[in-house]
DNA sequence: TATAGGATTGCC
DNA sequence: GCAATCCTATAG
């Protein structure tokens, strides 16, 4: 079995929704001050370009959103709803701004140490599903933000493991009011991670297909 | 300086 | 179903 391989600058650097359906099945890898955390990607929203009404980088740059303007391989965090900070990956060439945002992973390695972060009890499976949960139970705050994920002794990154590739369902965006109609979202249909309720599965839900 | 609102979550 | 919570962007 091959070992498992970085994710370089070149995986980042490609049209995001590329880059979207690649992330999953691939692995975040973060090696905490409290110890290796991984954990298998199993949901991404792409969020593109200044063009791209829901996307931070809408009315240009600012001091919040400069890192999506890095070059590819930077993580962008940002605090939301005062309370949860969410974690992406930024894409494309430097000075375009666009992303990938983690919404949900399966935990792999480290569950006692995400465990521990988190507050409410939830099920070992639920730990990383949504984006606030994410960077709650992996440790990552804004200290993250601006970080490099693609260089060779990075402690934060994507990892290949070379596992299958997985049955990929597209949906809309999640939480957003603006480009609702965009299928930009991307979920593991086998995975029972994925974040927000089964009504927004495709397989699972109990009405029928609109 | 004032204010509206958000790529969420968890409790009611 | 909705409040919590606080930073950011935008308006005055």
């Amino acid at each position: 079995m091959a070992r498992p391989t970085r994710l370089t600058r070149a995986f980042y650097d490609r049209p995001t929704l590329e880059v979207c359906r690649d992330c999953l099945g691939k692995y975040l890898v973060y090696i905490s001050p409290k110890g290796r955390l991984a954990a298998r990607i199993v949901e991404v929203e792409g969020y593109i370009g200044e063009n791209d009404p829901a996307c931070h980088a809408a009315s240009g740059p600012s001091k919040r959103n400069r890192h999506l303007y890095d070059k590819p391989g930077t993580a962008y965090l940002y605090l939301i709803y005062g309370s949860y900070y969410c974690l992406n990956f930024v894409t494309e060439k430097e000075s375009f701004p666009a992303a990938v945002l983690l919404r949900a992973a399966e935990p792999v390695e480290g569950v006692e140490i995400m465990r521990r972060r988190t507050e409410t009890v939830l099920p070992g499976s639920k730990l990383l599903s949504g984006p606030g949960r994410c960077c709650r139970s992996f440790g990552l705050t804004l200290e993250q933000n601006g970080y490099d994920m693609a260089l060779e002794d990075s402690i934060l990154y994507l990892e290949d493991r070379h596992d299958p590739k997985p049955e990929v369902e597209v949906s809309p965006r999640i939480g957003i009011t603006k480009a609702a109609d965009r299928l930009w979202r991307f979920y593991d249909r086998d995975s029972n991670a994925v974040s927000g309720p089964a009504s927004f599965r495709r397989s699972g839900s109990a009405r029928a297909d609109r």
